[in-house]
DNA sequence: TTAGCGTTCAAACGTATGTTTCAAACAGAC
DNA sequence: GTCTGTTTGAAACATACGTTTGAACGCTAA
């Protein structure tokens, strides 16, 4: 019990402070006292900052790589033969992400934040580290992605895969802000089940646009090399 | 001759720093031994270390916004009466982007890098500056924005700006690191002005989706409301 | 009880940070 | 050539960081 406990009071500490500030803003010291916990007992337990980095993204993304993989299992078996389509493929993802058990209602919004952090903020281990213990439901994500997409060119495709990412990671690490701001100047409430739900067409249409470069419009909309 | 010397070369130092490891990650003492520079000079010269935060993002942001509000200018006259199209309005942007004129080759990556940084790391401070130095040419494109897409709701247009903007951020952060991959995997080589052109018909299409919220295929292909 | 073990605690460690100091070097005007 | 305001230089400042230490604590087994 009291292992476990400080154990887990530093991580959920962690997760927030991480989520909100960023890796290196955030101090051990902000860490164990937002928790009430010892300064020493972070490198106790987890030996270093880094390793309680490690940590943090372990303890949600382990769960979730084994719901991902799960789903897309699921979303081969139901269609046996042919490859899932675009907008299946993706919705497998967002569904893994969104029904993840959370520990609290902020629960997907740090989800995402972090995974946003860890894409923006160069930290060498972190990138290091998730690619050795979460690059499998990840490559699979991209074999799916492409067998759904024959018609894009691998260069095409390629790019393409960078502007959802970037639009996904971009829009849900901040989505705590953004749907702030909607409320304030709308004065609509949103949640970010509802994001992803506007998301994914997006991204689909955005992935289905005719595969050729354009030029600017003030060349008479001529296509360019 | 020995003042502009010393200044510019710390903003070139810090600005190059800055894009490849983030403010926090950068020290003064980094930046002044990388300009040859005394210590002292940055506090000297700018005051501290976030005002010259702020002036490395000055020296390129203060002529661009400069370039971009003649762009919209033009874009305005050329086709009077009726609102620009969104194809026309997402160009005008990202030619203002591409045509500045660089300080060097890297410049455009730095730019978009930078740009990127502002938005993910939380640097209080900075979002401060930017709104009350550049807000004016960003409302602006929001307006011209609103206008080429009548059709879509004010929470469908802000969560799709929303979605171009992380898409644009992220990939144009990671440009460098992208061409390479690019070039590693399918020995293609490209430029930024050709993720510019592979980014825009990608938002184009993605911002003319249809207009409503998409349940997950194995709902049998519903909409929900 | 006592010995052992995992855990917590206050305090200190060494290092790196942003910032300040003040004398020396420099420039241009008279 | 000398003076004046500006810029550089080496050193130190105070503070904050991640990490380590060694003593105290609470529990379980002998």
């Amino acid at each position: 019990m009291a292992q476990s406990d400080t154990v887990d009071r530093i991580l959920d500490a962690a997760e927030e402070l991480f989520a909100e500030r960023g890796f290196s803003e955030t101090s051990l010291r902000m860490i164990t006292s937002k928790a009430n916990v010892n300064l020493a007992a972070v490198n106790y337990h987890f030996g270093s900052k880094k390793a309680l980095i490690h940590a943090v993204f372990a303890r949600f993304l382990s769960p979730f790589s084994v719901t991902l993989e799960t789903a897309f299992d699921e979303l081969e078996q139901r269609c046996k033969g042919n490859p899932p389509t675009l907008n299946e493929t993706l919705w497998a993802l967002t569904e893994s992400a969104i029904r993840m058990p959370q520990r609290n209602e902020k629960g997907i919004s740090i989800f995402m934040r972090l995974l946003g952090l860890a894409y923006t903020q160069s930290q060498g281990h972190l990138r290091k580290f998730l690619e050795q213990e979460y690059g499998e439901p990840f490559g699979r994500f991209m074999h799916l992605l492409k067998e759904a997409t024959p018609e894009l060119s691998a260069v095409d495709r390629y790019w393409r895969i960078q502007f959802m990412l970037g639009a996904t990671a971009f829009t849900m690490s901040s989505s705590d802000a953004l749907i702030d701001i909607l409320d304030n100047k709308l004065g609509v409430q949103a949640s970010v089940q509802e994001i992803a739900a506007r998301l994914v067409p997006f991204l689909a249409e955005g992935m289905k646009a005719p595969d050729k470069l354009q030029g600017p419009p003030s060349l008479a909309g001529t296509t360019v090399a």
